[in-house]
DNA sequence: GTGAAAGCGCTAACAT
DNA sequence: ATGTTAGCGCTTTCAC
């Protein structure tokens, strides 16, 4: 069919070896002969087959990254961070969107296989741990990204979103706020937990009637917002702790706080970098999706190289951030340099 | 390394080709027989070599999406459609992220052949379309998404922003508007073109001061909706041109109608499902991305399939929405069945 | 520094 | 309905 690494060898008057040489850099072969060759490359418009180069190497060079959605912006900056880390070694990102649906994910597995991808890169849910942990008798590492697993074997990189959420609501205490209301997903239980401790570590009982769980969407923040203002008397902070929630609950808060004297403080988890920029004052806590890619790649590299590694569970330090002055305020963290730290 | 077809033929009591006939359905296959084999896929945990496969059969079942930014909702909507067109032929999808950066996508495609992927779904920069037309020769297929190359040959479908500029500017006349601006980046030029001729065939003379060009950011669409509204007597009207930058004018123009008497009226382009819910009031042209992305992989597969094909150039049309009631109104047309109509 | 030979794991083309 | 044979295009191994 196409045009053949044998092809390109008689053409230069060379072996097929030596083709293969000068195309992978593999050893020291004459400048002269490489030039040749190099010609014959360029004359016959040669591209080598990777189907062939896999089947004899036995290597893709080539790692995956299955995530839930890929809509939202936190799962493609984490992708960047893969990329960027994958590209520099010559690898390339095959992505997948799981939905979370563990049917569809069990089915891009078995395509990685198939193709012999190398690493995977997961968010999974806690119905695959079983399915990755057969993975590596594979032959195919597995790094979880972002999800918490905990006693689980298998390597991973998340953000402290515990710590982080005790750092906002001290913030909100701080101000000198005591109503402050909780909202979240169900997913979201550290979150919650540290909500908790620290109001109770700071003498304070926490309101059950001021904790709101709901689902994702922008809508039921919007709701769950409105509930709680009904309330007499109102909450004077809340937390939301999820960013899909948060998009809704600002929505409402922005408006409601536009009508009172004093306005509700707001402390969210919130992603949204490009929006950020029109979000009422809060403070912020935004995990380093970026990094997390990037630290995840990078242990799975180390994994493939056989690197000895110090620890499986890697937790990064979300950036805290105060949204409303002029010039926003953060705690000197930016995602892009955070160094990991080992649990 | 790993168990090859051959430890399950040997196992199964059957030859080669037999097992491979019950992996790809390729040919009737005794039942006893059959089940005999899948059992001993199952007790060898078999999983067949792909590159093995794609070597001797010469198909990678895997088609390529080329796009300038997965962060962008309209590109990863978009991606949902050639998936969910893709998978439903059992083919994968693979994602590269361009920048608009030439080099970048050069590379990415340079990948593509040698990994002798099968179609390419792209939207690529005017520098890149000689790039697409030698990769016919090198035997893959390519449509064009979203992006408009008249003149070109190679397949494309895209949403017709003319058509959608000229209703969104005629709905602003009909409303008894007269000082309607316009703000767009570079590359928007059919709508300001539609805008153009829509107030001209109307009788009203544009005013080259209401008409503003930036670069697509959500900051730039502030400041543009904020210089305009200096002016006096003010625009009474604004259309937006772009997604992007709607996210910032919408945040300015919201603010300003908060404190008129009679708010300016407001046409975008404007794609954020998520957000328009908490758009001002509006009338927004949206995209149909998951149709253009199911509408470019429905032609790629046919023109793999070597299906004669009509026309080169599909058309979509884009949905037409007003918000800002309780209900929004539309225009009837759901972007998931429009029917695409050739140029 | 370069070449000859072998073979990676699978499917296509035949034969039966 | 199943088996035999050959070979896809490359890299590896081992000569020299």
């Amino acid at each position: 069919m196409a045009v053949t690494m044998k092809a390109v060898a008689e053409r230069a008057g060379v072996s097929l070896p030596t083709v293969s040489r000068v195309i992978n850099d593999a050893a020291y072969v004459n400048p002269e002969t490489r030039a040749r060759v190099l010609a014959a490359i360029e004359a016959l418009q040669y591209v080598p087959n990777q189907a062939a180069a896999s089947l004899r190497s036995n290597t893709t060079k080539t790692l995956a990254l299955l995530v839930p959605d890929i809509a939202s912006s936190f799962w493609t900056t984490l992708l960047r961070g893969v990329e960027d880390e994958a590209m520099a070694r010559g690898f390339h990102v095959f992505l997948g969107n799981t939905d979370d649906d563990p049917g569809k994910e069990a089915r891009y597995i078995e395509g990685l296989i198939r193709r012999r991808n190398e690493g995977l890169l997961i968010a999974p849910t806690p119905k695959s741990i079983p399915l990755l942990r057969r993975l590596e008798q594979q032959g195919m590492r597995c790094v979880i990204v972002h999800r918490p697993f905990p006693g689980v074997e298998i390597d991973s990189v998340r953000s402290d979103a515990y710590t982080s959420a005790v750092i906002l609501t001290q913030h909100l205490l701080a101000a000198g706020h005591r109503r402050i209301a909780f909202i979240g997903g169900e997913a979201e239980q550290r979150r919650l937990c540290a909500y908790h401790d620290t109001l109770t570590a700071a003498g304070y009982a926490p309101d059950p009637a001021l904790v709101r769980i709901g689902t994702l969407s922008e809508r039921v923040g919007e709701h769950l917002v409105e509930a709680l203002l009904t309330l007499s008397p109102p909450p004077d902070a809340m937390f939301i702790g999820n960013n899909r929630l948060a998009a809704g609950a600002l929505h409402a808060l922005g408006k409601a706080n536009a009508e009172r004297a004093t306005p509700i403080a707001i402390a969210a988890f919130y992603d949204s970098a490009a929006l950020s920029t029109y979000a009422p004052p809060m403070i912020a806590a935004i995990q380093p999706a970026y990094e997390i890619g990037r630290v995840g790649a990078r242990r799975l590299f180390d994994r493939l190289g056989g690197k000895p590694v110090e620890s499986r569970h890697i937790l990064l330090a979300n950036q805290i951030m105060v949204i409303g002055g002029p010039e926003p305020r953060t705690n000197g963290i930016d995602p892009r340099d955070v160094s990991p730290y080992a649990v």
